[in-house]
Formats: C-alpha cells, sequence, structure tokens
DNA sequence: CGCCTCGTAGTGGTCGGACCACTTGACTGG
DNA sequence: CCAGTCAAGTGGTCCGACCACTACGAGGCG
C-alpha cells in the first residue's frame, strides 16, 4: 500500500491542509489539545521541523495555540481567533488600498450601527456612554483613542453579530492611527469626532436605526473622504 | 551596547514583526526580493529553523512568497494576496458563526451590486451576461457553481473596490458549497437561483443600484434563511 | 491529615549542520 | 550566434541535540 498522498507541493503546506482537514470535519474540536509535535510529525511522515512550520502558519492563522511546555491547542475558533490576521491587512495597506478598506469599513459600521439601534439593550447602552463620557473627559490622545476604538467595539457587539465586529476591529487599528495623525495636523477633528459621536448615541438612545445608519456613515466617511483628498493632493 | 531587543516573546514572532516592519515602514517594496534565509537569520541573530517558521507565517499571510531555487519575494501585496486566509475562516466556521458569515456576506454584496449597478461598463456588463448563459445552459453542478462564482466576482468587480471583492471571494468558497448541498436536498432551488440571478443582471443593465440592491440582498438572504432554518430545527 | 515545596518527566522553542531539489545564469561547444 | 550544459546559489527537508517552561506527583513540613 501507498502511503495515499503522491506529494502536492510543499510536505509543510500537506501537513498544514491536513492538520486544517482534521478540524473542518470535526476530529478536532475547539479547545482539544492535539498529539505533540514529535507525533504529528512521525504520523505524517515528515521531520519536526516541517511539522513545527505547520503548526507555526496554523498558529498566526489564529486556528491553533501552542502553549510552551505543555501543548498544542485548538482554539475556540471564534471570529476573533481568525480575523486577528485582518489587521495586518490593515496595516500593510496604503494609499488607494487604504480608501477601501475604510468604504469596506463604512458599510460594515452603518449597518452595525443600525442593528445595534434596533437591538441594543440599556446595559450595552450604558456602556457605550461611559466609553463616551471618558472620552470627552479627557485630551490625551491614546486614551482617547482607546476608549473611541471601545465605543465602536461596543455598538458593534451590541449589533448582534460577532463575526462582523471581529471584522470592524481588524480594520478599526490602523485607521484610528491615521486619525491621530490627522489629529495634529488638522484642528477641529476632535471636535467634530465628538459632534459625530453624540449624534451616533442620540440616534442609538432614541432606538433609531436609520438615523444610526445616517450617523455612522458620514463618521467613517469623514475620515474617508478626508483621506481620499490626502492621496489626491 | 545591548542588541536593542530585550527579549519580547519568541525569537519568531519577533522576526516576524520585524520583517512586518521593514515592509510597513517602505524599506521593502512590494515584488522586491529579500536577503538569503541564511542572511536574514544572520542578520537578527537567530538560526535559520527559525527564521523559517517566520517566513512560512508571513507566508500563509499572504504577505511573502517563497520561489523556490530562486527567493523569498513581497506579494503585490494587493487585496486578493492579503485575504486569502479570509477563505479559512469561512471554511473552519460552523454552525451560528456561518449565519453571521453569511450576513456580512449580504451586507456587503448588496452594496457592491448596488455600486455596480451605477458604475459598470458595457464590456462587464457583457461579461456578467455571459457566466449568466453559461450557467443556464449546463445542469452540471461543478460547472453552475464555476461561473456562479464567477457572475458574483465579476459584479463584485465591476463596483470598483477591490478590497471589497477580495473579502467577499473568501465569503463565497464555502457558503457556495453549502448551497450545493441545498440543491440537492431541495427540488426548486436551482431555479429560484436562476430567477434571482436574472433579477440582478435585469437591475445591472437598468443601471438601478436600488433594485440591485434589494436583489442582490435577497438572493444571499434566501440561502442564510435556509441555513438558518437547518440550524433551529 | 492536609498543604506546600520541590523534583522530574514531558512539552514546545531554539539551534546548527547536513543534504536535497530547483532555479538561474554563465560558460562551452557546435 | 545559438543551444546545450554545468556549477553556484537558493529555498525545502531532515536530523539530533539542547534549552525553557509547564504540569503533576512524590515527598516533606506543619
Amino acid at each position: 500500500m501507498d502511503e495515499g498522498a503522491p506529494q502536492k507541493g510543499t510536505v509543510t503546506q500537506r501537513a498544514i491542509e491536513e492538520i486544517k482537514a482534521m478540524i473542518a470535519e470535526g476530529r478536532l474540536e475547539p479547545g482539544q489539545r492535539l498529539p505533540t509535535e514529535r507525533e504529528l510529525a512521525a504520523r505524517l511522515g515528515i521531520s519536526r521541523s516541517s511539522m513545527r512550520e505547520a503548526v507555526r502558519a496554523l498558529t498566526v492563522m489564529g486556528v491553533l495555540e501552542a502553549r510552551h511546555g505543555s501543548g498544542i491547542y485548538v482554539t475556540a475558533l471564534e471570529a476573533g481567533d481568525l480575523l486577528e490576521t485582518f489587521g495586518v491587512v490593515a496595516d500593510l495597506s496604503r494609499g488607494p488600498r487604504l480608501v477601501e478598506l475604510l468604504e469596506v469599513r463604512r458599510i460594515l459600521e452603518s449597518t452595525a450601527t443600525a442593528l445595534a439601534a434596533a437591538r441594543i439593550t440599556d446595559d450595552r447602552l450604558a456602556a457605550v456612554e461611559k466609553h463616551l463620557a471618558a472620552m470627552n473627559a479627557t485630551d490625551d490622545p491614546e486614551e482617547i483613542l482607546a476608549h473611541d476604538l471601545a465605543f465602536h467595539r461596543e455598538i458593534a457587539s451590541a449589533a448582534g453579530n460577532e463575526t462582523m465586529a471581529a471584522i470592524l476591529d481588524g480594520l478599526s487599528s490602523r485607521t484610528f492611527r491615521a486619525r491621530v495623525w490627522r489629529g495634529y495636523q488638522e484642528e477641529g477633528a476632535f471636535a467634530r469626532t465628538r459632534r459625530e459621536h453624540a449624534a451616533i448615541h442620540r440616534a442609538l438612545a432614541a432606538r433609531d436605526p436609520e438615523a444610526a445608519r445616517a450617523a455612522a456613515a458620514a463618521h467613517v466617511g469623514e475620515v474617508e473622504e478626508w483621506l481620499r483628498a490626502q492621496l489626491g493632493g
């Protein structure tokens, strides 16, 4: 009997597909521990080095998690785990690509905010207000940034779609850094952001999806237009 | 003088960040060739094995491309390259997560189709029609699937946002497989899909964004509801 | 008896070196 | 001048050793 696999691509690639298949077919459950690297390598008939590369690859994808001294585990396979690399995309994108990313964010964020307006609970709304207040109470850029992110994350989460929230999270990191620059270059940006955030909050409190959608779209579109102008000029 | 980096996490992780930084800072241009693995390893003071893991990690992220016998190159860093892992997310998602992914797809696809209706050229519209005709001319599931994918890809591309098109591409692979199952289980699904595609095409030809948005949303929502029902029952 | 400490086996993390498979380009012979 | 050949260099794979850390149980202490 042959080994079955007649060499497709590199051995490492084959190992990656193999492990992915195990998970996709349910042979490996989220949170479950995998065999040791040494055994996995032996089982697939490859060296430990190659197997390690495969594990590393799946680790950066957020599929596996290696704990030093303990073992290799399947992650919870939740949206946040798998979409972590999405942030890298945002970090490495430049110029026109960044505008495209912002456009995607505008579409998703406006919809998410609209959904949130319809579904948000009083508790979550209070959390949103807390971040809004904290954001207005300080003038430390770093702190503002943190609460700004949390503000939007809370809203996206309230929309009831964790996958969408995770994607928006990834789309934000780079974006918000750009906004910091902007704050330095263009006076009044902070004040405008404050007004826009207030408008979003008002729409949420009023449970008005359409107003929320419009406010969120305007908020992101604001940055988008500014960036577009930067590239054109 | 110290080496500067006081050991943050694993050496491999450090190497990954290092290379990513090189690209983010523009020290490495898209398409450019990197130093050899051996030299990179020596430059960061780590072993070649560890460096190889770093390169492998960046390779699966679509940032680098290793050509056997030739060297390591930075990819074009286009949306398609970086968002390839997005398909993995779709492949590994199950149950409620899949519904969430479809919801994201519905939002993006409907908007993309609306944009396409406003911007599509006659040439691209002809290409869309070609896939539509090919899809209706055969009854081989595999071929239908291929043209179905191409149909939507063409539309997403016509929307003028390659990033969005790439994301939609990733969101589709798994989705469409589910639809194949569906075709087997539920008679009339093909006919309904055919009607929905026709409606989308009609809206595109009429350059009617709102109609296009509605048709696309209904198209994806159809699958979404079916899947939701599957999970509930 | 119960808790705490310490040792130890086992795991992932790193290393160095050897060899293989493939690409590339210069060199050689026609 | 061209085609074929060959050698240097690159990524791909493998091996075996050792390090760093974790987990868990044996043993000691209270």
